[in-house]
DNA sequence: CGCCTATCGATAGTATTCTAAGCATTGTAT
DNA sequence: ATACAATGCTTAGAATACTATCGATAGGCG
């Protein structure tokens, strides 16, 4: 059980730390995401939950959060940015008044098609050199180690089972 | 060389996304570990510039940002409040007036024993259920991908090097 | 030397995200 | 039915990190 077990100073080179690596990974992408964005005038912020609505258009604010993996009070103020910037409309629900609807406009469907294109490319440049295999791997393990820290830290996230 | 190309569509899910895993996996971390620096009066902006110094004492703030991952204004920040806190002490170069080099108090040194047994642990659990060989991979990789984008990115990130 | 450029650090101002606490609405149990 | 608890969203306030820019020092070259 404790097979993976390291002494405290392992973790004094960052770079044997996931933690740290996580953190650089998640700027590198979100500097170079930003460039592109940019242009066509929407923010990191924005395009997270876009991300999520062109899938899934009409979730509650609390779905949204979950889905985006950012707390309340944030999905909150970045609603009232994309509202501002004419993306999306929210619609209080009929059946349970304190729920809000979040629905996109035609013009953040419009972005789907130009924004698209663009991620593709930044996760081509960073994923440059990795074998199919290797993908999977990462991919499965950050998913466990969130799980992990999780369960641990009595938060909700929203993501795939992994326990079929 | 595109072998791993994706269709854009591949990200609308963002669990496929290596830069929103690492963007949880890195809140996943900052959360279980600032419970835990809380109870010894250590913040997790403190924490980072105390790893690497613990290591390398008396690098300039310069070095400090590269080897941290953060830009120079938001280490003048941090270095403030470690200063507040007595963790650490300026010193003006002697050869290079521009220069500051920044020592750990005894204070900071004594905190180096209590506080790394809680890094291991939020790691123990994080890394649960992973192999010595998954986690290589994942470091790896992720390195990569920062390296990747930083060549992209233009930006100057001090990693070991990887073609020796 | 005297000027131009590069480097190091600091400042100003803004954006993002969080925690803690609060309101309104709904569900539940006596 | 009424009181208590849970849920969904919001507000307030603080921490963190960024971009853009500036001041001071140092190095290089005529």
């Amino acid at each position: 059980m404790a097979r993976g077990a390291r002494k405290p100073e392992f973790y004094e080179d960052p770079t044997n730390s996931l933690g740290y690596l996580a953190r650089l990974t998640f700027r590198a992408f979100g500097r170079a995401l930003q460039k592109r964005l940019a242009a066509k005038g929407v923010t990191i912020g924005q395009w997270r939950f876009l991300r999520v609505l062109w899938v899934e258009d009409g979730l509650t604010q609390r779905e949204l959060s979950r889905r985006v993996g950012l707390r309340e009070p944030t999905t909150v103020t970045a609603l009232k940015g994309l509202e501002k910037a004419a993306l999306v409309v929210r619609e209080q629900s009929e059946e349970d008044r304190r729920r809000v609807h979040v629905h996109l406009t035609p013009k953040a469907r419009r972005l789907r098609k130009q924004l698209m294109p663009h991620v593709a490319e930044v996760n081509r440049i960073a994923l440059k050199g990795m074998s199919e295999d290797e993908l999977q791997t990462v991919k499965r393990l950050l998913l466990k180690a969130i799980a992990n820290l999780a369960e641990h830290n009595d938060d909700t996230i929203d993501l795939p089972d992994e326990t079929p």
